[in-house]
RNA sequence: GGCGCAGUAGUUCAGUUGGUUAGAAUGCCAGCCUGUCACGCUGGAGGUCGUGGGUUCGAGUCCCAUCUGCGUCGCCA
């Protein structure tokens, strides 16, 4: 094909020289006598034209009938274009391929849509058609940054002595976390792999072997409803070190995200990243994965609530809860309706109420609050908030778990409102010291926060059974404008502290051997203390690439409801596929009446038989007439043998037969018989006019 | 599973208090055009208004149900 250079990177250097270019076509200026074809591929366009001063006619014609998106493969000469036909709006537009010869490699039919012109096409039509939708630069870029983070971060691990190892996908199912993905085993039937909701204990297992640094991009399932920023399965950069504390992980991955800022996207982060303690960040900003890019912080008052004369303060501090307010600098300007929507607002994230005062520039204070404290006790209390005139202020009076709630939401939501979420902005930051175990209500049971591998800190390990609640881990997680990007922590390597963390959780010996035994066993044999973190790579890429949803960074996506609008998975199976794995489909399920319609159908379109294999089997060979022939007759008798099945054979008597003869004979008829070759004409092979039987054991 | 939004030509959309033959742009087809670059000009084809019911003399428009997609809550150690 000799294609000489991408479309995209002729330049004046190729100027007077004979080049061929390939692409697909995507605009045509026909202008009679000359036609002018956008030629593009990945690197860009290329105006290629075709005059008949020096296209040959075939290739005139061609250009004349070729339609858009076709693929096209032009020879000519890259000749420099005159001054006032230059296109500055492409790179490659000081020049031109004047094409003598051209060729039609492949037709484009009509298209659902033009990627060239389908920025705002519903997304299920580009879904569906997802390779042509791949055409589009917006999306072709964003696939390719992605290599590039990736490369960058493969070179960072590199150089930073991380093995890439690949672990299992066809591994255990581990029920604590989300739900898994399960792969019927046709060995045993009723047992099941479950694909890795993450590699976590494959990592770990490499510390124990002394690999000492581990890494791999990897995939992960977890078979849980979609959001925009969640897919079924997506990708992390997974990674765990040897001999190492909290704080050597986190050197690391304030090194990782700086190169990748660095080489990627040119910025260099200010350093060190902001760490918070999870209870400093739940406090200050109602979030464990607060977006910095803005202050807004809360303060918490709650001291002051308690000799309030306000009720609804004082009550919310002498019932154990918390009183905390936030400052809008420069707000006391908000409208009633903006007001009332905060408050709305506030209430649907569980709020009783909001109090606000607007704190007027010439110094009036305008608030509900003025009429149940004194002046004395106001000024106290824009004190404490730090509030200045022309400031707003709005307070949040409940219990602790839902004025963190309350507060973090609003804070959230004035962010937007006073636009100062900046997407060009990148703020990083850590979060350490969480809590080991949450309370779960509904199963009234403690759960592990992170993990249950996770390692608390050791002067907490007296409450681990006595007050599972006050004991902190040590997990940090990385947070970039208020998404949490990824989560590690340093490791449990002993036994005796796991064997504890179990019980904590509430898990049986029993339990903690079948799914964990491989795991604890390991430890006995020398396992060094180690650590690590796992972070979504998907996530990363659409925050870097200024996206809102998974599905622009991922090349084929899922939909919500996880299936594949490509390629039409999950799909219904054949009855034979499940029988093998000893799977039988529920009675009366749409999807048992689903096969059941189309395997008793005539119409069915795969056959359960192969007959080339049948064939082969048989050592026939069989003409194409024959073929048709057996492969009807079979599938006829296929059909019957279902058929019968349907039949309701209960409760029918016995035949009888009324005859009383036997031994009846038929006449012997005698028939030509048929000539050597007849005979052998469907032999697979023959030779010296005998049939060839290949030996039984081969 | 709950709540919200959307579905009209191949595509993107308009369509008034319910009222004649449902429009535009773009794409497609045919014709013209030798320097365009979103080329231009002339003509043409293209619609079960997601689907099914209902109200009405009359439904793209109102009501009910349903399907599809998106967002969100539940869920996601």
């Amino acid at each position: 094909m000799k294609r000489t250079n991408y479309c995209g990177l002729f330049s004046e250097k190729d100027v007077g020289g004979e080049a061929c270019a390939c692409g697909w076509v995507e605009t045509k200026r026909d202008m009679g006598g000359v036609i002018f074809i956008d030629l593009v591929d990945r690197e860009g366009t290329l105006q290629v034209v075709f005059n008949p001063m020096l296209t040959d006619k075939a290739t005139f014609a061609l250009a004349e009938r070729v339609r858009n998106q076709s693929v096209l493969l032009t020879r000519g000469i890259i000749a420099l274009r005159d001054e006032e036909t230059i296109n500055p709006k492409i790179a490659t537009g000081t020049v031109e391929l004047r094409v003598r010869e051209a060729e039609l490699l492949s037709p484009c039919d009509d298209l659902p849509f033009n990627p060239a012109d389908a920025d705002d096409v519903n997304e299920e039509l580009r879904l569906r058609y997802r390779f042509l939708d791949l055409r589009r630069p917006i999306l072709r870029n964003n696939i390719r940054f992605r290599h590039r983070i990736v490369s960058s971060i493969r070179r960072f691990m590199d150089e930073q002595g991380f093995v890439d190892v690949e672990t299992p996908m066809l591994t255990k199912s581990t029920p604590e976390g989300a739900r898994d993905y399960l792969v019927p085993s046709r060995v045993h039937p009723g047992s099941f792999y479950a694909l890795p909701q993450s590699p976590q204990i494959f990592k770990q297992l490499l510390m124990v072997s002394g690999f000492d640094r581990y890494y791999q991009i990897a995939r992960c399932f977890r078979d849980e409803d979609l959001r925009a920023d969640r897919q079924p399965e997506f990708t992390q950069l997974d990674l765990e070190m040897s001999f190492v504390e909290q704080e050597d992980v986190l050197l690391l991955l304030e090194e990782l995200f700086s190169y990748l800022m660095q080489d990627v996207m040119n910025i260099t982060l200010k350093r060190p990243f902001r760490r918070l303690a999870w209870q400093e960040a739940m406090d200050t900003y109602g979030s464990d994965k607060p977006d910095l890019r803005f202050g807004l912080p809360i303060v918490d008052i709650t001291s002051y609530a308690s000799t309030s004369s306000f009720t609804v303060f004082k009550k919310a501090a002498e019932e154990g809860g918390v009183v905390r307010a936030i400052t809008v600098p420069g707000k006391a300007d908000f409208t009633r309706a903006t007001i009332e929507h905060l408050t709305e607002f506030a209430i649907s994230q569980g709020a009783g109420g909001m109090a606000w005062i607007a704190w007027r520039p010439d110094g009036e204070v305008y608030s509900i609050l003025s009429k149940f404290i004194s002046q004395e006790n106001m000024d106290e209390l824009l004190r404490l908030v730090g509030a200045k005139p022309g400031d707003f202020v709005l307070f949040s009076a409940d219990k602790l778990n839902v004025s963190r709630r309350v507060t973090g939401a609003l804070r959230l939501k004035l962010g937007d409102m006073l636009a100062l979420r900046d997407s060009s902005k990148y703020a990083f930051c850590m979060i350490t010291d969480c809590p080991m175990f949450e309370y779960r209500e509904e199963d009234r049971r403690w759960v592990a926060q992170h993990h249950p591998f996770t390692m608390p800190y050791e002067e907490d390990f007296p409450y681990l059974l006595s007050d599972p609640a006050r004991v902190r881990s040590q997990s940090y997680d990385v947070v970039l404008n208020g998404t949490e990007l990824g989560s590690g922590s340093i490791r449990i390597h002993r036994s005796d502290i796991q064997k504890k963390v179990f019980e904590a959780l509430g898990l049986e010996e029993d339990e903690i051997n079948s799914r964990f035994g491989f795991l604890l066993n390991a430890f006995r044999y020398g396992a060094p203390p180690h650590g690590g973190f796992a972070f979504g790579l998907d996530r990363l890429v659409m925050l870097l690439a200024g996206e809102d949803s998974l599905r622009d960074v991922i090349a084929f996506p899922k939909i919500r409801d996880a299936s594949c609008l490509l390629t039409d998975a999950p799909s219904l199976v054949d009855p034979a596929q499940l029988a093998v794995l000893g799977i039988q489909l529920e009675k009366g399920s749409d999807a048992a009446q689903t096969i059941d319609k189309t395997s008793s159908s005539p119409k069915r379109k795969t056959p359960v038989f192969n007959l080339a294999e049948l064939e082969a089997q048989t050592r026939l060979s069989l003409t194409q007439d024959e073929e048709r022939l057996v492969h009807h007759r079979l599938t006829q008798l296929i059909d019957l043998a279902e058929n019968m099945q349907t039949v309701d054979t209960e409760g029918v008597p016995m035949t009888i037969s009324p005859s009383d003869e036997k031994g009846v004979y038929l006449t012997p008829e005698t028939i030509p018989g048929a000539s050597r070759d007849q005979l052998l004409f469907n032999t697979a092979e023959t030779r010296d006019g005998f049939i060839v039987v290949p030996p039984v054991v081969e």
